[in-house]
Order: C-alpha cells, then structure tokens, then sequence
DNA sequence: CGCACCATGTAATGCGTTACATGATTTT
DNA sequence: AAAATCATGTAACGCATTACATGGTGCG
C-alpha cells in the first residue's frame, strides 16, 4: 500500500525518494509511514512496473539525485485506487491498550505509571498537530496557491489527528482517575 | 509483539491456538490481532524459548488438542515487559486518510461515498462495542469472579474501543459536511 | 446441500525494520 | 567537536498474510 502514497506524493510533483520521506514525515507520517530505504525499493520495483520513470540529475560533492516522475499509467492505478471503497477497517495495533488489557498482576503505581506518561506524549502530538502540523498546511496553501483543493483535504487529515489525540488524552485522563479510586493496592496475583 | 499477546492469554488460563484466537477477536482483536497460522508458530517458538509448555490432549474424530500452559520464565518476561515503559506512540495506519490526503484530483462524489460508507462502518463497530463487547465482559465477570481485577482493565479497553469510534463518526460527520460545502465541484486536476 | 465450527499445522510470499556502506557540508 | 542535513542504495532479518493440506460434526 506505501506503493499508493508514494505515487500519491508524486502526483502533485516530481520528487526524489529523499525527499517523499521528507514530505512523508510531517504530513501523511501520522497515518502511513516508511523508511527511507523501504522507500528506495518501492520506487525501484514502480518503475519496473512502468508506474513512475526516473532521471538522474548529476551533483557535485554529493550523492547524484534520482527524481522520479509519475506516468500516465501510475495516474490511471493511482485514481482507480482512490475510486475503491475501503471495506474494512484497519487494526490499529496499540502498545499500551495492549499492555494495559493484562496488566491485573501489575501493580496500581505500575499502571498509573504508564497511563501518566502516555499522557504526557499523547499531549505533545496534539500541541504538535495544533501548531506545527497547522503552520506547515498554511504555508503549503501561501506558497502554491494551485494546491487550494489538496489543502482541503490535508486540513481535514490534521484535524483528524488533533480529534485523536484530544480523545486519547482524554480517555487517559478518565481511565487514570477510575484506576486510582477502582484499582486494588495490591496486585491481584 | 504478538509473542507478550500470547503469553498474557495464557497466565490467565491455559489454552489451545485455537482457542487464543477464539478469546482474541472478541477482546484484544481491535488493538491487537493475528492470524491462526501465526498463533501457531510463535507458540512453538515460545516453547522453544522455555516460556510455555504444552500437553497434547488426545481426541476421537478431531484433531488432538495442544493445550499451552506458561512457565514461570514466561510469566516474569511478560511481567518485565508489561513494566516496561512505552516511550513512543504507535503509528497507526489508516486507508481511509491516506486516500482522502490524495483525493484532490477525485470528484467530489467519489469523495463523499467514501466518506458516508466509512461513516456506516464505524457507526457499526461503535454499536458492538456497546452491545457485544460489553456484554462479553459482564458475563465473564458473573462466571468467573476471581477475574474482577483484570475486568477493570478490559472494560477501560473497551471504553477506549467505544470513545475511539464514536470521535470517528463525529470526525466523518464534520467532514462530509465541510467536503459538501466547500470542495469544488469539478475535479481540480 | 452447503456453511460454520472444531482443530492443527507448513510453505510461500509480501511487507517492514535494522544494519551496513559512503561521505561532504552546514549548523550547534 | 559533534550532530544534523543532504543523498543513495543493498542485505539480512523479522513479522504478517495467504495459500495449501486434512477432515469430521452439527445446523439451517
């Protein structure tokens, strides 16, 4: 699927992987990910598949960059992908649900322990999705007014990381203070 | 990860792969899931590594059962790791944002189906988290009441389960409205 | 008559991460 | 003096899914 998001990034423009992962990172990275040498062989294998096509630009002192251009081909798949109804919904694996689910052996400090400090990064990314995430859309749209409609959207993607992350944080504010008037002093073990 | 999954099932009871993934769907399975065939091989590694035992129960007509008790080994690693603080937040992937984060060049249409048969979806995982899953939890707690330490930390799940998708719907709601009212009618490209 | 449930496993393939390999320029 | 940025790629490994392989019982 990281095929689609990267064909995704280079519908809007000619990029070079170094730079997908750039863009990557502080946009869709909240939602889909990769390395960057992931994002090398993907590239690779959408050009074998006539997706996108390459050139070299030669550099001085530097590695020379390999900027990658979508073809028609890798717009008609791209499209046909965003036309697909998604189905299903996806797993969202997460660590501490996960931790917390078979932690009765654990001890109350133990646990709030744990629920205090995701507190406090859950915290962080929504001050990071209502301040930086939010400049950087701003800038995109007074920079290159020609993407007003993507910037509808990429807005609408924000705020759905912001609407996250004030949920998460709230649910751990609930779920700490029902542990420590609910949870037993000593472990149930 | 799926190994601490597997290993926090059995030191509450000890079980078959079958019947994890059976205990699994209903509970962990929206944070945290995996395939029977999976199931299966960590299970053996996990015995070859000392965290668990099996004993194979014959049966007449029917595979024989591979029953998996966890050793002590087992219960101080998943106790170690369960202590363990969780320093970064998972990523979780999302079909639905990446392809709305593309969808500039897509007719606003195409977009609002989308948007509306996502809407459904949640409605209906929103609607089995205050049904079923909550019904699953208040009957293991009537059948089994030495379990009420652990149905503390399933019911904070579930609630996470429930307060996740109702902030989806909320999110679609407010979106689709917006997409309505401000996203071009003709496709940008 | 077909589907779901019970019950176990292996093999092949695909997706993703970490480590390896190189190296100049700019910022702190 | 150290770290970050620019810039590309391969190799090894680990985690996850799909397909293959088997087969009886019970329900609608």
């Amino acid at each position: 699927m990281l095929k689609y998001a990267l064909l995704g990034f280079l519908s809007i423009d000619s990029l070079t992987g170094y730079e997908i992962e750039n863009f990557m990172s502080v946009s869709t990275g909240y939602f889909w990910q990769a390395k960057l040498s992931q994002i090398y062989t993907t590239l690779k294998k959408l050009e074998e598949e006539g997706m996108v096509e390459s050139l070299v630009e030669p550099q001085e002192d530097r590695p020379d960059r390999r900027v990658y251009t979508i073809t028609e081909a890798g717009r008609e798949d791209l499209r046909n992908w965003l036309g697909d109804p998604v189905l299903e919904l996806d797993v969202k694996k997460d660590t501490l649900l996960l931790k917390l689910f078979f932690s009765a052996p654990m001890s109350k400090e133990v646990i709030l322990t744990q629920l205090r400090l995701q507190r406090n990064l859950h915290q962080k990314q929504l001050n990071i999705y209502r301040t930086e995430t939010k400049e950087h859309i701003q800038q995109t749209v007074e920079n290159h007014p020609q993407l007003t409609t993507d910037v509808i959207l990429w807005e609408a993607t924000r705020r759905f990381g912001e609407m996250y992350e004030a949920m998460y944080a709230q649910w751990l504010d609930e779920t700490i203070i029902y542990i420590e008037e609910h949870f037993p002093e000593t472990a149930a073990q």
